[in-house]
DNA sequence: ATGGTCGGCAACCGA
């Protein structure tokens, strides 16, 4: 079975909500991952999804911040969501596919908004970035983040973290960023390597070429300067990620009036 | 070297 899964931080969901159904209709994946909905589970577009044949839905949203969302044309056999480094924050909500969905195997499906971490690059007086490194630190030893050796798991999202040389426009000039120091780069690898994870993206882009999913907003021309980052990232486990037959990072979404930053970023897997 | 733009929600905070 044939199953295509998005990832997009859209930047407050009721705000974009007519992109993202542009999106669905050209696009149509079978399952849309969200982060940065910024909305209330009470307040979710739930009957848009339904109309756009997206009626199975998992949320873990919250008032003005954050917050994450599964939608789906195949229906869940379970849904759960975790909390990390003892707060409320929502960034984390899980669905496993399988049965009622019509796979053969249960997949499952983690989608993840990591901490951005602020603008100082220095733990000890930024806590904000001291709640990056320790979130990245939470995932590489929650057990639930795991990927069994035969199982079929993908975890994906805004990662916040562009960890290889060239998901970068500059690596030199970005050294001392957040988002591309070593040490948040280092977290987030051992945290993929920890939980067994393949990096999909790069089987696609080799990592000598350059790959983007997020230009600022702060550009007078994101195009032209394309001075773009490797925020949003897809992993599955090894024997999925064998099964991954396609991944496209739709560019143009960028262009559109009134664009979130970050732009979808869709997988074909045969599940 | 610096400042540049968004969205939520009604002050600034988070990105």
């Amino acid at each position: 079975m044939r199953v295509t899964i998005t990832t997009w931080n859209i930047n407050s969901v009721r705000l974009r909500i007519d992109l993202v159904a542009k999106f669905i209709k050209a696009i149509r994946p079978d399952v849309l991952c969200l982060q940065e909905t910024k909305c209330p589970d009470d307040r979710f577009p739930r009957k848009r999804f339904a109309r756009l044949g997206y009626p199975h839905i998992a949320l873990n949203g919250q008032k003005g911040y954050h917050g994450v969302a599964i939608v789906s044309r195949l229906p869940f056999d379970r849904t759960d969501a975790h909390h990390f480094c003892d707060r409320h924050d929502c960034r984390h909500v899980g669905v496993t596919l399988g049965e009622h969905a019509g796979l053969s195997e249960p997949a499952v499906l983690h989608n993840m908004y990591v901490p951005a971490g602020g603008d100082e690059p220095d733990p000890s007086i930024n806590v904000k970035f001291a709640h990056k490194l320790a979130f990245l630190d939470e995932m590489r030893s929650a057990p639930h983040l795991r990927a069994a050796p035969n199982e079929h798991a993908i975890l994906l999202g805004d990662l916040n973290v562009a960890p290889l040389e060239h998901d970068v426009w500059s690596h030199k000039q970005m050294l001392r960023v957040v988002s591309h120091t070593p040490i948040e780069c280092e977290k987030l690898i051992a945290a993929q390597n920890a939980g067994g994870w393949i990096d999909v993206m790069r089987r696609f882009v080799p990592a000598s070429e350059k790959l983007y999913t997020w230009w600022s907003y702060r550009a007078l021309d994101w195009e032209a300067s394309d001075r773009g980052r490797r925020l949003d990232h897809v992993w599955a486990s090894p024997v999925l990620a064998d099964r991954v037959t396609g991944m496209t990072v739709a560019r143009a979404a960028r262009g559109w009036t009134r664009p979130s930053d970050h732009v979808p970023v869709t997988v074909t897997l045969e599940a």
